[in-house]
DNA sequence: AACGCTGATGTTATGTTGTAACTTAGCTTG
DNA sequence: CAAGCTAAGTTACAACATAACATCAGCGTT
């Protein structure tokens, strides 16, 4: 990984990845989609729809109402490109698009930040106890609140 | 249990629980707190603080506003005789006021009906988990969305 | 080029969920 | 009764989310 790109190699790198995963799955990657997902993975913690509604807002200089992000934003989750965070009525962009596992957010209620774990064995016990109380699970939402290593 | 009974003893034996444990924490149980833990149960899954306000209002016959709700749902919330239900916005009666366990909801997309779960050794190796990551954990925050059996 | 189709976005409006700030009422206690 | 407290009322607004309809660009067809 060169260590002298002032493009920030990692970043688009994913927005090339999540660009690939959308076309992949029909669907366009057009400018309008490449600017919402550029402001997602600019924030450090789950932004709202309004966050990256003023982000690309900036970014374009014009005004882009939230609407038009939610229904990006939308297709992203659909296509995995993005987990919504539902105990902060938040986005992340997701690091690993294409690889649809169920996953687990630890969202630190001081700093705002989230971290991503991933775990099998939890979240395939959840399905499966779901599945015991004859629930037909579609989507778990595993996220814990409390204080990351920083703020603890 | 009584089958001829019309005043529903579950649900009243209920309402004495949570004023117990409501009262233990030094709280006081009010006339209007008491509504509110009634129309939080009276629905037969989570509802929305403005469906609850709503219920109120109908029950009294006069208008409640949604704050007054939410600062009691707080309150029940923090005493544990109500639940938050966070991917739904919405909030349930805690079936087991006093005993204040983590718990996981499975929530049906079609009815919007919820069910409770006890599930220890998922939720402590939820906590576990987040610990490894060098979390503190201080709420997990489990559901699954889905279908339930009878909408399945 | 004119047409009509489609998908994406813009625009406006409105619905839903959640808080903040301040006021009023009722109770307790000195 | 006055002071002090907690609960609840009131008003206003902030934040999150969706609905309905208009516009526009691209594309294939005539």
């Amino acid at each position: 990984m060169p260590k002298h790109d002032h493009h920030e190699p990692d970043s688009s790198a994913l927005r090339q990845a999540a660009q690939a995963t959308l076309e992949r799955s029909g669907e366009q990657w057009t400018a309008m989609r490449g600017s919402v997902f550029e402001a997602l993975q600019g924030f450090d913690r789950p932004a709202s729809a309004y966050d990256i509604a003023d982000a690309v807002s900036q970014r374009e200089g014009r005004r882009v109402a939230a609407n038009s992000v939610y229904r990006i934003l939308d297709l992203f989750v659909g296509a995995n490109l993005a987990r919504r965070v539902e105990s902060a009525n938040a986005y992340v962009a997701n690091t690993h698009p294409g690889c649809r596992h169920d996953c687990i957010f630890l969202v630190c209620d001081q700093c705002g930040r989230s971290q991503h774990l991933d775990d099998d064995a939890l979240t395939s016990g959840v399905r499966a106890a779901a599945s015991r109380a004859g629930f037909l699970a579609e989507r778990p939402v595993i996220e814990v609140r409390g204080r990351c290593a920083a703020c603890a």
